[in-house]
DNA sequence: ATATTCGTATTTATCATACAAATAAATAAT
DNA sequence: ATTATTTATTTGTATGATAAATACGAATAT
């Protein structure tokens, strides 16, 4: 069991047993049971049956008397649950995965950017420039180039005032965390990226909604095509 | 506690706890401690335990000692679980937060309509045809004109070919059983909206991207539309 | 032979109890 | 008034025992 992530021995167990369950260390071997997994890991039948509870409220599991604890098929795990997220990140995604990522971005982003636009009189706007001044800073190597662009569509996201697209935050996240990861080989801190982003938060605050949703579309519709030109033809 | 929903002791006590928090019952009273909650629902404290534990995985509870057991942020809570889906439609919610669902939807489904477009060729497109046979039946009183609506939406997303669309199924069902509840009143089974739908389908299965995009968003537009006529300037 | 019934073993489900650890609040000391 | 210490409360962890569900195989009947 990993070192003293989570608070206590339940949340370690759950967040070890789902990074382990979407690495795919089970696809072979047959799930443990409870017994089992209490022996294996050294911890009690309480703070184990605690874990797998966690791990079924998220989709990920599911048990019955005598069948035993089973992994439930993939499209049953809630992929907008933070902690999945962050599993699925160190499961270290394929293209195919990105590209669902960016797929969904692109849904998402330019209808907050809109809505954000709509709402340009809000405080949350503010966020925005704040963190498109993190962006310019990171040009300059005085702040995180990734954690500012995270920042900076988390607060787009905030700034549309609906519940469901703020939840989003660590989705977007974590599509930027693996678009990284596939892609800054090729480039470092991105002058024009930048600049792009600053024409996104001049629409919003001057309250433009089309432009806004036009102008986040182009700067996550770029990034889908270099990944689907980078994917063979039979994944499309 | 109710009857006999969940599968067993701790799913029937999240359930009823998940139930109870989203309606507002623990507004004013603090949140009952581990023995206090076993006393009132009559269950053990290693049920008590496990049912709170997934509450905690859906965001919605954290515990620590001495402290006691809290209600997290509404900001924290998984709004995308089934669950808690299902926890918000038993509520009762106001227009804001269908105005949310409906604006998360022109997101979401005119861009799974177009990736689905893209993919044409592929055998879930037949189940979206299959559900808009559904919503006609509906018309002649042969079908329910709700689930069969629900039916062709989730069809789409399936067919969208990407994981995290695929599961906003429960979002968008949820959205819809929302929607009758605000709106049913004003019109039952309703012809034009059919043929709307159909229109859809036929860009869809005839792979005109764009078009699929443009005929699902002016669906949901439309809905989005009367509910803002319906809302109160100041929540806009 | 085939299907059905029935028993049995296995696994989770539930309950009870005990002690440990964390920590908020009250109390005492400076 | 501030800080340190004690105390009481609550969750955390472990263990053991019994109940309930059910997959599997054996026995039985057709």
């Amino acid at each position: 069991m990993s070192k003293a992530a989570g608070r206590n021995l339940t949340h370690q167990l759950a967040h070890d047993l789902g990074n382990a369950i979407l690495q795919g260390r089970f696809m072979n071997v047959p799930f443990p049971s409870e017994a089992e997994l209490s022996e294996q890991f050294s911890v009690s039948r309480s703070a184990t049956r605690e874990a797998v509870k966690m791990l079924t409220a998220k989709g990920i599991l599911s048990s019955r008397p005598r069948q035993g604890i089973r992994i439930m098929p993939e499209s049953d795990w809630n992929l907008f649950d933070t902690d999945v997220l962050d599993w699925i990140l160190s499961s270290k995604p394929g293209l195919e995965v990105l590209r669902d990522f960016v797929q969904m971005r692109a849904a998402i982003e330019p209808e907050a950017a809109a809505l954000a636009a709509a709402r340009s009189e809000s405080e949350d706007v503010a966020d925005i420039g704040r963190a498109l001044e993190r962006m310019q800073a990171a040009e300059l190597g005085q702040d995180d180039p990734l954690e500012s662009d995270i920042a900076f569509h988390g607060a787009i996201l905030r700034a549309s005032g609906n519940r469901f697209f703020i939840q989003l935050q660590p989705f977007s996240a974590t599509a930027l965390r693996v678009s990284i990861r596939h892609t800054n080989r090729f480039k470092g801190v991105n002058t024009a990226d930048t600049s792009a982003h600053a024409r996104v938060y001049s629409a919003i605050k001057r309250g433009k909604v089309q432009q806004a949703r036009k102008l986040m579309h182009g700067l996550i519709d770029e990034a889908l095509q270099l990944i689907e030109d980078a994917m063979p033809a039979s994944g499309r």
